[in-house]
DNA sequence: GATAACTTGACAATGATTCTCATTATGAAT
DNA sequence: ATTCATAATGAGAATCATTGTCAAGTTATC
């Protein structure tokens, strides 16, 4: 089968959305996104930003977790498959990979018989500077 | 300082909403704890079920984690710290431990000046049923 | 059994996210 | 360039899980 996906269209709004994330290194939610956009004068229907950022995290452009309180927030991504060290207070993000834990995952799922394995790994503590 | 917390009280909604989850293997929201109950004959307001569950999971006596799309589901919890791997489809929760994750992830945080660290790690994949 | 503190429950209030749908913009083909 | 089919937008309504409110009910203690 042949994607069944429309194509996505490089508007203002979605080019808007992806330049507001280059901005920031941390983690955002798609309201704060819409607010750091209003406030720069780029006007952006807070559904759209919505839409944006999730069809940008299934095409695998930028990364997406939930915070410890269930709120989806985004990252620009750095391409690779990684996971994040998040500073509880300030927000402040690490990349970090770890082969051993992906293949980790992959062993312990197949031991089990589970297939089309994906999994969460999210590291949450307080900065050396908080 | 002393535990600053109240004292709580094994209440007849309290030990309805534990004897619930018993019940189940798998992870329920709260909203399905309620549902449960109330298809038993027990009545029990959804505001104390959501009360009783958060309470029972911040004191380490039930395990909670957010599905994939960000609602907290609860599920009673076999005591020793560990993680879960999950069936996208039917639920079915298989409880796995990893020492060399929980090593992994306290070396990394302590790598980059991180303390206090916690983490969250699940992984989700199709059980061989489905 | 009086009392102070903890609980409950019905319902309102939040707040993030999704849906609706009329209008507009985009890309490809004339 | 003009047309056309389709994807995208935005304003607001609609969802839905979760939390807050507060008066009334319980519980442990003295």
């Amino acid at each position: 089968m042949t994607s069944t996906e429309p194509t996505l269209r490089p508007t203002r709004q979605r080019l808007a959305v992806a330049a507001a994330l280059e901005q920031f290194s941390d983690f955002r939610s798609a309201q704060e996104v819409h607010e750091a956009l209003r406030a720069t004068g780029d006007n952006v229907g807070l559904s759209t930003v919505y839409r944006a950022l999730t069809a940008m995290a299934d095409a695998g452009e930028i990364d997406m977790l939930r915070s410890e309180v269930g709120e989806a927030v985004y990252r620009r991504c750095s391409g690779s498959h990684h996971h994040h060290l998040v500073c509880r207070t300030c927000g402040a993000t690490v990349e970090v990979e770890g082969p051993a834990v992906e293949k980790w995952t992959r062993a312990v799922a197949a031991e089990h018989g589970y297939t089309e394995v994906s999994h969460t790994l999210e590291i949450f503590g307080t900065c050396s500077n908080c």
